[in-house]
DNA sequence: AAAAAAATTAAACAAATGTTTGATTTTAAT
DNA sequence: ATTAAAATCAAACATTTGTTTAATTTTTTT
């Protein structure tokens, strides 16, 4: 499914709205005021709210052939260079849309959307088997060592960055470095987290710090 | 502010709803028939299902006088014994009120709930000062190293335990064991997390594994 | 036992919700 | 230039929403 420009208007519209107010506080009203359309066109093009949803889904993660299966399958790099441009790529990822990240916690959170869920979670799941067969990979090299839990390690790269983005403004405060400009914060935030995760996973993967 | 015994069934009627359908996709008619009361009683009682909401969070977080609190003052134990006590603690205050923790993750997704967003960061940002001293006290006893971004380690134990809980089911279905108990399995996902975070902890606070 | 207060109820309220209709305008195809 | 298709619109639709009302029952106080 590829959609015309206007549809993309009122689906990275709706991104924004449900990112700020949530799926269930944000009306069809809201989204079409926003995008400056007609209420019916929501329907007329997508058929309900619930399916407008699934294109957003659709846009952003649709034809994404996963850069992490490409990245993993490439000879020329050892098992802890692909860990680490794996932790580059995920906060790569997360921080550039974070509103539709915003909106896929708010979908793991709730059990509604059970279409989406299941295909975020498929996503989810091929990720971690690619990853596992890296560690693997790396293990039989001898450069990792035996018996590491796999879901615990994404769940801590996932939950860490998860959790940096939702409260970033409160970190900035924190640590008293509000003159910057956004991009400014947000490049050297990018920086920190990388090095904090990759420090992390050293030390899950090898028994040296 | 206490709430007697039919104030405490709605209220976690609601605790349950909002967790499973968020705040927006739970209405005020799901809890009352959910609660086994009229309608009107949560204007009764509440005034709105806003402020019910509100008094949820009075319920949950209103009285505790904060374990960390007298956990970091405590004389008897090494930073490095208290650090561990956090995690664990940590560990279960959420896997215990796993619900509510849900709820808690939908406030800060989307900035609806003022009033509730400022408390819980109130409650955060006091955590993170009183965390902050304990590293220096043990930055100053030698046993932690110098130059540590207390936030970013704090937000990979919140996001590391929020992440594993809110994909449990994922986790136990990877790890292939469904044959265990929900109890069974909880225990053992509780220490696992507990040593897991523990690690990470060690990496980030000194120079050993 | 009488009076006052609190709790509970069914019904009503207005506002907001997602969706559809049917007419009209714009665009594309012939 | 004519026709067909697509896009847009204001209005209407039936539900659902949170909240209030006013009457009734239950509980507590005197």
């Amino acid at each position: 499914m590829d959609f015309n420009d206007k549809q993309i208007q009122i689906i990275e519209t709706a991104e924004t709205l449900f990112a700020e107010r949530g799926f269930d506080g944000t009306s069809v009203r809201d989204i079409a005021d926003e995008a400056g359309v007609n209420v019916a066109m929501i329907s007329y093009y997508f058929g309900s709210k619930e399916k407008l949803m699934e294109a957003l889904f659709e846009l952003r993660v649709g034809g994404v052939k996963s850069r992490v299966e490409t990245l993993i399958k490439d000879d020329n790099l050892s098992p802890f260079e692909k860990v680490n441009m794996l932790v580059d790529e995920h906060i790569e990822r997360i921080m550039q849309k974070q509103c539709f990240h915003k909106i896929m916690v708010g979908v793991q959170v709730t059990n509604k959307n059970p279409a989406i869920l299941r295909a975020a979670n498929n996503v989810k799941i091929r990720n971690a088997e690619m990853v596992s067969e890296l560690i693997k990979d790396g293990q039989k090299k001898g450069v990792f060592k035996k018996k590491i839990d796999v879901v615990l390690m994404l769940n801590t790269m996932v939950g860490t960055v998860s959790q940096t983005m939702m409260s970033q403004q409160y970190y900035r405060e924190f640590n008293k470095q509000q003159d910057m400009t956004d991009g400014e914060f947000e490049v050297i935030l990018k920086r920190r987290l990388s090095i904090h995760i990759k420090t992390l996973f050293k030390a899950i993967l090898t028994n040296e710090v």
